[in-house]
DNA sequence: CGCCTTTGTTACGATGATGTGACAGTTTTA
DNA sequence: TAAAACTGTCACATCATCGTAACAAAGGCG
Protein backbone atom coordinates (compact mmCIF):
# COMPACT_ATOMS: atom_id res chain seq x y z
CA UNK A 1 0.00 0.00 0.00
CA UNK A 2 1.15 3.67 -0.53
CA UNK A 3 2.87 5.76 2.70
CA UNK A 4 -0.21 7.13 3.64
CA UNK A 5 -0.23 10.29 6.10
CA UNK A 6 -1.06 9.48 9.48
CA UNK A 7 -3.57 11.38 11.09
CA UNK A 8 -4.38 11.33 14.89
CA UNK A 9 -7.70 11.98 15.87
CA UNK A 10 -7.82 13.14 19.45
CA UNK A 11 -11.38 12.77 20.61
CA UNK A 12 -13.16 11.47 23.74
CA UNK A 13 -16.38 10.63 21.80
CA UNK A 14 -16.45 6.96 20.57
CA UNK A 15 -18.92 7.37 17.76
CA UNK A 16 -17.29 10.38 16.59
CA UNK A 17 -13.83 8.38 16.57
CA UNK A 18 -15.26 5.56 14.48
CA UNK A 19 -17.06 7.93 12.16
CA UNK A 20 -13.83 9.74 11.52
CA UNK A 21 -11.91 7.16 11.20
CA UNK A 22 -14.07 5.34 8.54
CA UNK A 23 -14.11 8.77 6.35
CA UNK A 24 -10.44 9.01 6.65
CA UNK A 25 -9.29 6.02 5.84
CA UNK A 26 -11.34 5.86 2.77
CA UNK A 27 -9.94 9.35 1.83
CA UNK A 28 -6.20 7.19 2.19
CA UNK A 29 -5.11 8.56 5.67
CA UNK A 30 -3.93 6.16 8.18
CA UNK A 31 -5.50 6.84 11.56
CA UNK A 32 -4.32 6.14 15.26
CA UNK A 33 -6.55 7.49 17.84
CA UNK A 34 -6.01 9.03 21.30
CA UNK A 35 -8.81 9.14 24.03
CA UNK A 36 -7.28 11.82 26.39
CA UNK A 37 -4.95 14.75 26.07
CA UNK A 38 -2.10 12.58 27.98
CA UNK A 39 -2.54 10.06 25.85
CA UNK A 40 -1.98 12.19 22.87
CA UNK A 41 0.87 13.60 23.50
CA UNK A 42 2.31 10.04 24.10
CA UNK A 43 0.81 8.85 20.51
CA UNK A 44 1.94 11.75 18.96
CA UNK A 45 5.38 10.88 20.02
CA UNK A 46 5.43 7.44 19.24
CA UNK A 47 3.55 8.14 16.06
CA UNK A 48 4.62 11.78 14.57
CA UNK A 49 1.59 11.93 12.96
CA UNK A 50 1.35 14.41 9.46
CA UNK A 51 -1.55 16.04 11.14
CA UNK A 52 -3.61 16.31 14.60
CA UNK A 53 -7.11 16.64 14.78
CA UNK A 54 -7.69 17.52 18.68
CA UNK A 55 -10.83 18.29 20.61
CA UNK A 56 -10.66 21.31 22.58
CA UNK A 57 -12.98 19.88 25.28
CA UNK A 58 -10.81 16.21 26.57
CA UNK A 59 -10.68 14.68 29.78
CA UNK A 60 -7.46 15.25 31.56
CA UNK A 61 -5.71 17.84 29.63
CA UNK A 62 -7.48 20.25 27.88
CA UNK A 63 -7.08 20.62 24.00
CA UNK A 64 -5.27 24.00 24.26
CA UNK A 65 -3.51 22.14 26.77
CA UNK A 66 -2.26 19.77 24.61
CA UNK A 67 -1.70 22.20 21.61
CA UNK A 68 0.42 24.56 23.40
CA UNK A 69 2.78 21.36 24.75
CA UNK A 70 2.94 20.05 21.33
CA UNK A 71 4.09 22.94 19.92
CA UNK A 72 7.19 23.23 22.80
CA UNK A 73 8.55 19.82 21.31
CA UNK A 74 10.45 19.52 18.51
CA UNK A 75 9.16 16.58 16.76
CA UNK A 76 5.80 17.78 16.68
CA UNK A 77 6.49 22.14 16.47
CA UNK A 78 5.32 21.75 12.88
CA UNK A 79 2.73 19.19 12.52
CA UNK A 80 -0.13 20.76 11.78
CA UNK A 81 -3.39 21.14 14.11
CA UNK A 82 -6.66 21.05 13.64
CA UNK A 83 -8.97 21.97 16.65
CA UNK A 84 -13.03 20.56 16.97
CA UNK A 85 -14.82 22.84 19.15
CA UNK A 86 -18.37 22.60 19.85
CA UNK A 87 -20.41 25.44 19.13
CA UNK A 88 -20.58 28.11 21.59
CA UNK A 89 -17.18 27.36 22.69
CA UNK A 90 -15.90 29.40 20.18
CA UNK A 91 -13.76 31.63 22.23
CA UNK A 92 -11.68 34.67 20.51
CA UNK A 93 -8.52 32.82 21.32
CA UNK A 94 -9.85 30.05 18.69
CA UNK A 95 -10.95 32.41 16.40
CA UNK A 96 -7.37 34.13 16.26
CA UNK A 97 -6.04 30.71 16.28
CA UNK A 98 -3.57 31.99 18.45
CA UNK A 99 -3.27 28.79 20.54
CA UNK A 100 -1.04 26.92 17.91
CA UNK A 101 -3.76 25.41 16.04
CA UNK A 102 -3.70 25.98 12.14
CA UNK A 103 -7.48 25.45 11.70
CA UNK A 104 -10.60 24.57 13.57
CA UNK A 105 -13.69 23.30 12.91
CA UNK A 106 -17.11 23.95 15.11
CA UNK A 107 -19.36 20.35 15.94
CA UNK A 108 -21.26 19.13 14.14
CA UNK A 109 -19.51 19.63 10.90
CA UNK A 110 -20.28 18.23 7.38
CA UNK A 111 -17.64 15.36 6.77
CA UNK A 112 -16.86 16.85 2.97
CA UNK A 113 -16.06 19.96 4.82
CA UNK A 114 -13.66 18.61 7.39
CA UNK A 115 -12.01 16.39 4.45
CA UNK A 116 -11.75 19.42 2.45
CA UNK A 117 -10.34 21.14 5.33
CA UNK A 118 -7.63 18.45 6.01
CA UNK A 119 -6.55 19.21 2.54
CA UNK A 120 -5.98 22.25 2.05
CA UNK A 121 -3.98 22.42 5.79
CA UNK A 122 -2.03 19.78 4.19
CA UNK A 123 -1.16 21.38 1.22
CA UNK A 124 -0.33 24.27 2.71
CA UNK A 125 2.15 22.99 5.61
CA UNK A 126 2.80 20.05 3.83
CA UNK A 127 3.52 20.03 0.48
CA UNK A 128 5.62 16.91 -0.09
CA UNK A 129 2.76 14.52 1.37
CA UNK A 130 -0.39 16.24 -1.12
CA UNK A 131 1.83 16.10 -4.08
CA UNK A 132 1.29 13.10 -6.83
CA UNK A 133 4.65 12.97 -7.81
CA UNK A 134 7.81 13.32 -5.53
CA UNK A 135 11.59 13.63 -7.18
CA UNK A 136 14.59 13.69 -6.01
CA UNK A 137 17.53 13.80 -8.56
CA UNK A 138 17.15 11.41 -11.01
CA UNK A 139 14.89 9.29 -9.68
CA UNK A 140 10.91 10.35 -9.69
CA UNK A 141 8.01 8.59 -7.44
CA UNK A 142 4.66 9.21 -9.45
CA UNK A 143 2.13 8.34 -6.48
CA UNK A 144 -1.24 7.95 -8.56
CA UNK A 145 0.35 5.60 -10.57
CA UNK A 146 2.48 3.82 -8.23
CA UNK A 147 5.47 4.28 -10.74
CA UNK A 148 8.88 4.64 -9.99
CA UNK A 149 11.19 5.79 -12.50
CA UNK A 150 15.65 6.34 -12.34
CA UNK A 151 16.26 8.67 -15.91
CA UNK A 152 13.47 7.39 -17.99
CA UNK A 153 14.09 3.89 -16.71
CA UNK A 154 11.09 2.25 -15.12
CA UNK A 155 12.38 0.79 -11.70
CA UNK A 156 10.17 -2.17 -10.29
CA UNK A 157 9.61 -2.20 -6.51
CA UNK A 158 8.14 -4.06 -4.31
CA UNK A 159 5.27 -2.85 -2.16
CA UNK A 160 8.08 -2.13 1.53
CA UNK A 161 10.77 -0.89 -1.09
CA UNK A 162 7.91 1.42 -2.38
CA UNK A 163 6.84 2.75 0.91
CA UNK A 164 10.76 2.58 2.19
CA UNK A 165 11.82 5.07 -0.51
CA UNK A 166 8.30 7.20 -0.41
CA UNK A 167 8.91 7.84 3.13
CA UNK A 168 12.78 8.64 2.61
CA UNK A 169 12.07 11.25 -0.45
CA UNK A 170 9.94 13.16 2.03
CA UNK A 171 12.82 14.22 4.08
CA UNK A 172 15.84 14.46 1.60
CA UNK A 173 18.70 14.54 3.67
CA UNK A 174 17.11 13.52 6.62
CA UNK A 175 18.45 10.78 8.66
CA UNK A 176 16.04 8.02 9.99
CA UNK A 177 17.38 5.34 12.26
CA UNK A 178 15.84 1.44 11.53
CA UNK A 179 13.18 2.32 14.31
CA UNK A 180 12.23 5.01 12.59
CA UNK A 181 11.97 3.24 9.94
CA UNK A 182 10.32 0.64 10.96
CA UNK A 183 7.69 2.55 12.66
CA UNK A 184 7.01 4.79 9.33
CA UNK A 185 7.37 2.32 6.61
CA UNK A 186 5.97 -0.89 8.73
CA UNK A 187 3.82 0.46 11.21
CA UNK A 188 4.70 0.71 14.82
CA UNK A 189 2.38 -1.67 15.71
CA UNK A 190 4.15 -4.98 13.72
CA UNK A 191 7.63 -6.55 15.17
CA UNK A 192 10.21 -7.67 13.07
CA UNK A 193 13.68 -7.20 13.50
CA UNK A 194 15.68 -3.98 12.87
CA UNK A 195 18.45 -5.59 11.25
CA UNK A 196 15.28 -6.21 8.27
CA UNK A 197 15.55 -2.49 7.07
CA UNK A 198 18.91 -3.23 6.15
CA UNK A 199 17.91 -5.80 3.67
CA UNK A 200 15.25 -3.97 2.05
CA UNK A 201 17.46 -0.82 1.96
CA UNK A 202 19.77 -3.57 -0.10
CA UNK A 203 16.59 -4.35 -2.37
CA UNK A 204 15.58 -0.91 -2.93
CA UNK A 205 19.69 -0.12 -3.58
CA UNK A 206 19.62 -3.12 -5.91
CA UNK A 207 16.99 -2.06 -8.29
CA UNK A 208 17.57 1.69 -7.85
CA UNK A 209 21.10 1.06 -9.01
CA UNK A 210 20.64 -2.16 -11.83
CA UNK A 211 21.98 0.49 -14.34
CA UNK A 212 25.70 1.32 -12.66
CA UNK A 213 24.04 4.26 -11.65
CA UNK A 214 25.12 6.13 -8.35
CA UNK A 215 23.45 4.71 -5.14
CA UNK A 216 21.47 7.43 -3.87
CA UNK A 217 20.98 6.29 -0.59
CA UNK A 218 23.31 7.38 2.28
CA UNK A 219 24.06 4.69 5.24
CA UNK A 220 25.42 6.99 8.25
CA UNK A 221 27.21 4.38 10.43
CA UNK A 222 25.52 3.41 14.04
CA UNK A 223 22.91 5.93 13.24
CA UNK A 224 20.64 4.86 9.99
CA UNK A 225 19.86 5.81 6.83
CA UNK A 226 19.05 8.43 4.52
CA UNK A 227 19.27 10.29 0.88
CA UNK A 228 22.14 11.37 -0.29
CA UNK A 229 21.44 15.26 -1.18
CA UNK A 230 25.15 14.55 -2.63
CA UNK A 231 23.35 12.61 -5.29
CA UNK A 232 21.69 16.07 -6.72
CA UNK A 233 24.47 18.07 -7.38
CA UNK A 234 26.76 15.37 -8.39
CA UNK A 235 24.47 13.20 -9.94
CA UNK A 236 25.33 12.07 -13.93
CA UNK B 1 -8.24 12.48 -25.12
CA UNK B 2 -11.73 13.22 -24.53
CA UNK B 3 -13.29 16.48 -25.16
CA UNK B 4 -12.18 19.68 -23.52
CA UNK B 5 -12.97 19.79 -19.65
CA UNK B 6 -15.11 23.53 -19.05
CA UNK B 7 -13.91 25.71 -17.00
CA UNK B 8 -16.15 28.75 -15.44
CA UNK B 9 -14.03 31.60 -14.63
CA UNK B 10 -15.80 34.18 -12.12
CA UNK B 11 -13.83 37.31 -11.96
CA UNK B 12 -14.61 40.77 -12.12
CA UNK B 13 -10.95 41.94 -12.48
CA UNK B 14 -10.03 41.69 -16.75
CA UNK B 15 -6.55 41.53 -16.34
CA UNK B 16 -6.85 38.60 -14.12
CA UNK B 17 -9.13 36.42 -16.23
CA UNK B 18 -7.26 37.18 -19.31
CA UNK B 19 -4.19 35.39 -17.85
CA UNK B 20 -6.22 32.77 -16.45
CA UNK B 21 -7.98 32.62 -20.01
CA UNK B 22 -4.50 31.95 -21.47
CA UNK B 23 -3.09 29.39 -19.32
CA UNK B 24 -6.25 27.30 -18.47
CA UNK B 25 -6.68 27.12 -22.84
CA UNK B 26 -3.39 26.21 -23.11
CA UNK B 27 -3.63 23.32 -20.49
CA UNK B 28 -6.62 21.86 -22.51
CA UNK B 29 -9.66 23.57 -20.77
CA UNK B 30 -12.55 25.36 -22.33
CA UNK B 31 -12.41 28.86 -20.69
CA UNK B 32 -15.84 30.73 -20.09
CA UNK B 33 -16.50 33.68 -18.12
CA UNK B 34 -18.89 36.04 -16.02
CA UNK B 35 -18.16 39.01 -14.25
CA UNK B 36 -20.19 38.79 -11.36
CA UNK B 37 -22.38 37.05 -9.15
CA UNK B 38 -25.91 37.03 -11.18
CA UNK B 39 -24.21 36.09 -14.48
CA UNK B 40 -22.65 33.43 -12.57
CA UNK B 41 -25.10 31.79 -12.06
CA UNK B 42 -26.65 31.55 -14.96
CA UNK B 43 -23.76 30.92 -17.31
CA UNK B 44 -23.11 27.84 -14.57
CA UNK B 45 -26.78 26.86 -15.75
CA UNK B 46 -26.25 27.17 -19.38
CA UNK B 47 -22.82 25.98 -20.06
CA UNK B 48 -22.54 23.12 -16.89
CA UNK B 49 -19.17 23.89 -16.48
CA UNK B 50 -17.26 20.48 -15.06
CA UNK B 51 -15.03 23.00 -12.87
CA UNK B 52 -15.99 26.83 -11.03
CA UNK B 53 -12.92 29.28 -10.20
CA UNK B 54 -15.09 31.73 -8.12
CA UNK B 55 -13.54 34.67 -6.70
CA UNK B 56 -14.90 35.79 -3.44
CA UNK B 57 -15.30 39.62 -3.93
CA UNK B 58 -17.44 39.97 -6.55
CA UNK B 59 -20.21 42.84 -7.58
CA UNK B 60 -23.60 42.34 -6.98
CA UNK B 61 -23.48 38.72 -5.60
CA UNK B 62 -20.51 37.94 -3.14
CA UNK B 63 -19.01 34.58 -3.69
CA UNK B 64 -20.41 32.88 -1.46
CA UNK B 65 -23.40 33.57 -1.72
CA UNK B 66 -23.30 32.10 -5.61
CA UNK B 67 -21.62 29.04 -3.96
CA UNK B 68 -24.47 28.50 -1.82
CA UNK B 69 -27.30 29.31 -4.34
CA UNK B 70 -24.79 26.90 -7.19
CA UNK B 71 -25.05 24.33 -4.49
CA UNK B 72 -28.44 23.87 -4.19
CA UNK B 73 -29.03 23.18 -7.73
CA UNK B 74 -29.42 20.07 -9.10
CA UNK B 75 -27.25 20.57 -12.30
CA UNK B 76 -24.21 21.93 -10.19
CA UNK B 77 -24.71 19.86 -6.80
CA UNK B 78 -21.57 18.27 -7.84
CA UNK B 79 -19.70 20.74 -9.60
CA UNK B 80 -16.38 21.51 -8.07
CA UNK B 81 -15.70 24.82 -6.99
CA UNK B 82 -12.42 26.86 -6.48
CA UNK B 83 -12.54 29.90 -4.19
CA UNK B 84 -10.36 33.01 -5.22
CA UNK B 85 -9.83 34.77 -1.93
CA UNK B 86 -7.71 37.53 -1.25
CA UNK B 87 -4.77 37.50 1.56
CA UNK B 88 -6.33 38.88 4.30
CA UNK B 89 -9.70 37.15 4.09
CA UNK B 90 -8.49 34.52 5.71
CA UNK B 91 -11.14 34.01 7.93
CA UNK B 92 -13.49 33.84 4.98
CA UNK B 93 -11.60 31.15 3.43
CA UNK B 94 -13.05 28.85 6.36
CA UNK B 95 -16.63 30.14 5.74
CA UNK B 96 -15.54 29.34 1.96
CA UNK B 97 -15.21 25.44 2.74
CA UNK B 98 -18.39 25.82 5.06
CA UNK B 99 -20.60 26.76 1.91
CA UNK B 100 -19.28 23.93 -0.16
CA UNK B 101 -16.46 24.96 -1.97
CA UNK B 102 -13.95 22.27 -2.88
CA UNK B 103 -11.04 23.98 -2.61
CA UNK B 104 -9.40 27.77 -2.18
CA UNK B 105 -6.45 29.39 -3.36
CA UNK B 106 -4.91 32.92 -1.97
CA UNK B 107 -4.05 35.28 -4.15
CA UNK B 108 -2.12 36.69 -5.38
CA UNK B 109 -0.85 33.21 -6.65
CA UNK B 110 1.45 31.59 -8.74
CA UNK B 111 -0.22 29.98 -12.40
CA UNK B 112 1.66 26.69 -11.68
CA UNK B 113 0.08 26.51 -8.67
CA UNK B 114 -3.60 27.07 -10.07
CA UNK B 115 -3.27 24.56 -12.54
CA UNK B 116 -1.88 22.10 -10.54
CA UNK B 117 -4.99 22.75 -7.98
CA UNK B 118 -7.31 22.61 -10.83
CA UNK B 119 -6.32 18.73 -12.07
CA UNK B 120 -6.33 17.90 -8.18
CA UNK B 121 -9.56 18.69 -8.00
CA UNK B 122 -10.60 17.16 -11.08
CA UNK B 123 -8.91 14.62 -10.64
CA UNK B 124 -10.88 13.73 -7.31
CA UNK B 125 -14.18 15.26 -8.29
CA UNK B 126 -14.91 14.52 -11.52
CA UNK B 127 -15.94 10.82 -12.02
CA UNK B 128 -19.82 12.09 -12.03
CA UNK B 129 -19.46 14.28 -15.19
CA UNK B 130 -18.44 11.65 -18.05
CA UNK B 131 -18.28 12.36 -21.67
CA UNK B 132 -19.87 10.20 -24.33
CA UNK B 133 -16.64 8.99 -25.46
CA UNK B 134 -13.64 7.79 -23.75
CA UNK B 135 -10.97 5.62 -25.41
CA UNK B 136 -7.38 4.68 -24.13
CA UNK B 137 -5.02 3.22 -26.39
CA UNK B 138 -6.88 1.27 -28.84
CA UNK B 139 -10.10 0.53 -26.40
CA UNK B 140 -12.87 2.91 -26.85
CA UNK B 141 -16.22 2.95 -24.86
CA UNK B 142 -19.47 4.47 -25.99
CA UNK B 143 -21.59 5.68 -22.91
CA UNK B 144 -24.35 6.43 -25.46
CA UNK B 145 -24.99 2.79 -26.70
CA UNK B 146 -22.92 1.33 -23.90
CA UNK B 147 -20.62 0.18 -26.22
CA UNK B 148 -17.21 -0.96 -26.31
CA UNK B 149 -14.50 -1.58 -28.84
CA UNK B 150 -10.90 -2.72 -28.86
CA UNK B 151 -9.28 -1.97 -32.49
CA UNK B 152 -12.00 -2.68 -34.42
CA UNK B 153 -13.79 -5.62 -32.93
CA UNK B 154 -16.63 -5.35 -30.48
CA UNK B 155 -16.19 -6.13 -26.96
CA UNK B 156 -19.04 -7.66 -25.23
CA UNK B 157 -19.30 -6.86 -21.76
CA UNK B 158 -21.59 -7.91 -18.78
CA UNK B 159 -23.39 -4.67 -16.77
CA UNK B 160 -20.46 -5.05 -14.08
CA UNK B 161 -17.16 -5.43 -16.35
CA UNK B 162 -18.44 -2.13 -18.25
CA UNK B 163 -18.86 -0.02 -15.07
CA UNK B 164 -15.36 -1.10 -13.93
CA UNK B 165 -14.06 -0.67 -17.35
CA UNK B 166 -15.75 2.97 -17.35
CA UNK B 167 -14.38 3.86 -14.08
CA UNK B 168 -10.91 2.89 -14.71
CA UNK B 169 -11.00 4.89 -18.08
CA UNK B 170 -11.90 8.24 -16.03
CA UNK B 171 -8.62 8.06 -14.96
CA UNK B 172 -5.70 6.38 -16.74
CA UNK B 173 -2.88 5.10 -14.93
CA UNK B 174 -4.37 5.68 -11.55
CA UNK B 175 -4.15 2.53 -8.95
CA UNK B 176 -7.45 2.37 -7.43
CA UNK B 177 -7.48 -0.26 -4.38
CA UNK B 178 -10.28 -2.95 -4.23
CA UNK B 179 -12.14 -0.62 -1.58
CA UNK B 180 -12.21 1.89 -4.14
CA UNK B 181 -13.64 -0.14 -6.69
CA UNK B 182 -15.85 -1.17 -4.72
CA UNK B 183 -17.17 2.33 -3.52
CA UNK B 184 -17.06 3.52 -7.02
CA UNK B 185 -18.63 0.65 -9.14
CA UNK B 186 -20.70 -1.73 -6.96
CA UNK B 187 -21.20 1.73 -5.00
CA UNK B 188 -20.64 2.21 -1.21
CA UNK B 189 -23.73 0.52 0.78
CA UNK B 190 -23.26 -2.70 -0.55
CA UNK B 191 -21.41 -5.57 0.80
CA UNK B 192 -18.93 -7.73 -1.37
CA UNK B 193 -15.67 -9.93 -0.69
CA UNK B 194 -12.80 -7.70 -1.98
CA UNK B 195 -11.44 -10.52 -3.65
CA UNK B 196 -14.67 -10.35 -6.03
CA UNK B 197 -13.04 -7.27 -7.65
CA UNK B 198 -10.34 -9.80 -8.38
CA UNK B 199 -12.46 -11.65 -10.23
CA UNK B 200 -14.31 -9.40 -12.63
CA UNK B 201 -10.95 -7.83 -13.17
CA UNK B 202 -9.92 -11.27 -14.67
CA UNK B 203 -13.23 -11.50 -16.45
CA UNK B 204 -12.82 -8.07 -17.82
CA UNK B 205 -9.36 -8.69 -19.12
CA UNK B 206 -10.39 -12.32 -20.71
CA UNK B 207 -12.86 -9.70 -22.81
CA UNK B 208 -10.64 -7.65 -23.45
CA UNK B 209 -7.74 -9.86 -24.84
CA UNK B 210 -10.01 -12.24 -26.52
CA UNK B 211 -7.83 -11.60 -29.45
CA UNK B 212 -4.46 -12.03 -28.44
CA UNK B 213 -3.91 -8.14 -27.74
CA UNK B 214 -2.07 -6.75 -24.91
CA UNK B 215 -3.32 -6.83 -21.34
CA UNK B 216 -4.34 -3.11 -21.01
CA UNK B 217 -5.12 -3.69 -16.82
CA UNK B 218 -1.90 -3.29 -14.63
CA UNK B 219 -1.79 -5.47 -11.39
CA UNK B 220 0.08 -3.31 -8.27
CA UNK B 221 0.64 -5.87 -6.17
CA UNK B 222 -0.83 -5.00 -2.71
CA UNK B 223 -2.15 -2.04 -4.00
CA UNK B 224 -5.06 -2.53 -6.33
CA UNK B 225 -5.25 -2.44 -10.13
CA UNK B 226 -4.92 0.37 -12.94
CA UNK B 227 -4.86 0.99 -16.55
CA UNK B 228 -1.15 0.66 -18.11
CA UNK B 229 -0.35 4.17 -19.37
CA UNK B 230 2.19 2.02 -20.96
CA UNK B 231 0.16 0.94 -23.46
CA UNK B 232 -0.60 3.52 -24.97
CA UNK B 233 3.11 4.16 -25.78
CA UNK B 234 3.82 0.26 -27.07
CA UNK B 235 0.91 -0.36 -28.23
CA UNK B 236 0.76 -1.78 -31.95
C1' DC C 1 47.88 -4.98 12.88
C1' DG C 2 44.18 -7.83 15.70
C1' DC C 3 39.60 -7.29 17.83
C1' DC C 4 35.09 -5.83 17.95
C1' DT C 5 31.06 -3.51 16.00
C1' DT C 6 28.38 -2.43 12.24
C1' DT C 7 26.73 -3.13 7.65
C1' DG C 8 26.12 -5.75 2.99
C1' DT C 9 24.51 -9.77 0.83
C1' DT C 10 22.70 -14.13 0.00
C1' DA C 11 19.78 -18.14 0.53
C1' DC C 12 15.62 -20.03 2.02
C1' DG C 13 11.34 -21.37 4.27
C1' DA C 14 7.11 -18.98 5.41
C1' DT C 15 3.66 -15.95 4.26
C1' DG C 16 0.73 -13.43 1.54
C1' DA C 17 -1.37 -11.78 -2.73
C1' DT C 18 -3.20 -12.83 -7.15
C1' DG C 19 -5.25 -15.54 -11.22
C1' DT C 20 -8.58 -18.73 -12.43
C1' DG C 21 -11.99 -22.47 -12.92
C1' DA C 22 -16.07 -24.22 -10.79
C1' DC C 23 -20.50 -23.66 -8.79
C1' DA C 24 -24.86 -22.31 -6.92
C1' DG C 25 -28.04 -18.69 -6.74
C1' DT C 26 -30.23 -14.87 -9.14
C1' DT C 27 -31.67 -11.94 -12.83
C1' DT C 28 -32.53 -11.12 -17.58
C1' DT C 29 -33.75 -12.54 -22.07
C1' DA C 30 -36.07 -14.96 -25.60
C1' DT D 1 -41.36 -20.50 -18.54
C1' DA D 2 -37.04 -22.29 -20.06
C1' DA D 3 -32.64 -20.89 -21.44
C1' DA D 4 -29.01 -17.83 -21.14
C1' DA D 5 -26.41 -14.45 -18.84
C1' DC D 6 -24.67 -12.69 -14.87
C1' DT D 7 -23.15 -12.51 -10.01
C1' DG D 8 -20.53 -13.45 -5.79
C1' DT D 9 -17.82 -16.74 -3.39
C1' DC D 10 -14.83 -20.42 -2.75
C1' DA D 11 -10.85 -23.54 -3.52
C1' DC D 12 -6.65 -24.25 -5.32
C1' DA D 13 -2.35 -23.34 -7.93
C1' DT D 14 1.10 -20.08 -8.65
C1' DC D 15 4.08 -16.56 -7.94
C1' DA D 16 6.01 -12.45 -5.44
C1' DT D 17 7.45 -10.86 -1.43
C1' DC D 18 8.83 -11.11 3.40
C1' DG D 19 11.66 -11.76 7.53
C1' DT D 20 15.48 -14.04 9.35
C1' DA D 21 19.74 -16.31 9.99
C1' DA D 22 24.28 -16.83 8.48
C1' DC D 23 28.32 -15.32 6.82
C1' DA D 24 31.33 -11.91 4.40
C1' DA D 25 33.00 -7.34 4.18
C1' DA D 26 34.02 -2.87 5.97
C1' DG D 27 34.79 0.43 9.54
C1' DG D 28 36.53 1.97 14.07
C1' DC D 29 39.90 1.75 17.67
C1' DG D 30 43.56 0.50 20.55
Amino acid sequence: MQNKPTVLVVEDEASLVTLLRYNLERDGYRVVEARDGEEALIVAAEETPDLILLDWALPNLSGIEVCRRLRMRAESRNTPIIMLTARGEESDRIRGLDTGADDYVVKPFSMTEMLARIRAVLRRLRPALSEDLAEFGDIAIDRVSRRVRRSDREVHLGPTEYRLLDHLIQHPGRVFSREQLLDAVWGSDVYVEARTVDVHIGRLRKALIANGERDPIRTVRSAGYSLDEQMKVTAG
